[in-house]
DNA sequence: GATATTAAAGACTCTTAATATCTGCGATAC
DNA sequence: GTATCGCAGATATTAAGAGTCTTTAATATC
């Protein structure tokens, strides 16, 4: 029971490109050699954010992502729905409807969907530039 | 990211030993057929579940399971524990330490595990026992 | 318009974990 | 002693995650 690799990276990712200044555009090959990945496995991730709208993809020479315009405000379950897809973290496969038991689990899955909807990247970016100034 | 099929037997099987009248034993076969299950898949969960010390086994003839009388109180955290295993929702793989991201997942994982340890498995078995007497 | 650059899409491999079964061993009641 | 039952280990089987490679399509620049 674990969030995948991808949802890390794309979450990275997405923390780097906030901090773009002017909100330019990078290449998938400086995002990849950041995290260490090669840039084909990234760019699966990335279309990904692309498609769920929190990136936009400009392709050809000079091309690269950037944050999406149109969302100043993308939380952690923005990004982790993006990678994840649309999972449940328990699905009784007994009972067909009115589970107790995951009535009880479906309760707390929406309580930690909740906290991460109210968790925004932008917060973290302002933090991570703020400790580069210092460092 | 879904949590195992073995926690969702595991929690139906320990709300079925709470309902037994005087904490009898009850034998793999009984527990396998409810939930269509083969009696050997299921014994190798019970076998994590007696190891964790929330039912207690006894081999030979006449023997089973029953719930622990040391555990009166046993929450769906101490069954998820005890199936799962102690795995984290979310590791960074990047940074060794103090990543802002890890920490919000951190700490929305921990919030969650909070609440289950919270709701208590008795609570359920009451609640199934009332719909019983209903129906 | 030709060319270089870059993202997108699909097929494919590899590894790991979950799921599940089977067999033999050991403990217990009778 | 024997039948019954849980326990442990070995062994498939399946599904998903992780990652690579190749081809195609779109864009900028000249």
């Amino acid at each position: 029971m674990r969030y995948s690799n991808a949802t890390n990276y794309a979450l990275h990712t997405m923390v780097h490109l906030m901090l773009q200044p002017g909100g330019s555009s990078v290449g998938v090959q400086e995002l990849a050699e950041m995290q260490h990945l090669s840039p084909t496995y990234l760019s699966k991730i990335l279309t990904k954010l692309t498609k769920a709208g929190l990136i936009v993809s400009t392709p050809g020479a000079k091309g690269g992502y950037k944050i999406s315009r149109t969302k100043h405000e993308i939380s952690f379950l923005d990004v982790i729905h993006a990678t994840e897809g649309d999972t449940s973290l328990f699905d009784c496969s007994i009972h067909h409807e009115g589970c107790l038991i995951e009535n009880v689990m479906k309760q707390a899955e929406e309580n930690m969907k909740k906290e991460l909807e109210s968790r925004l990247l932008i917060d973290i970016a302002k933090e991570v530039e703020s400790k580069q100034k210092e460092g």
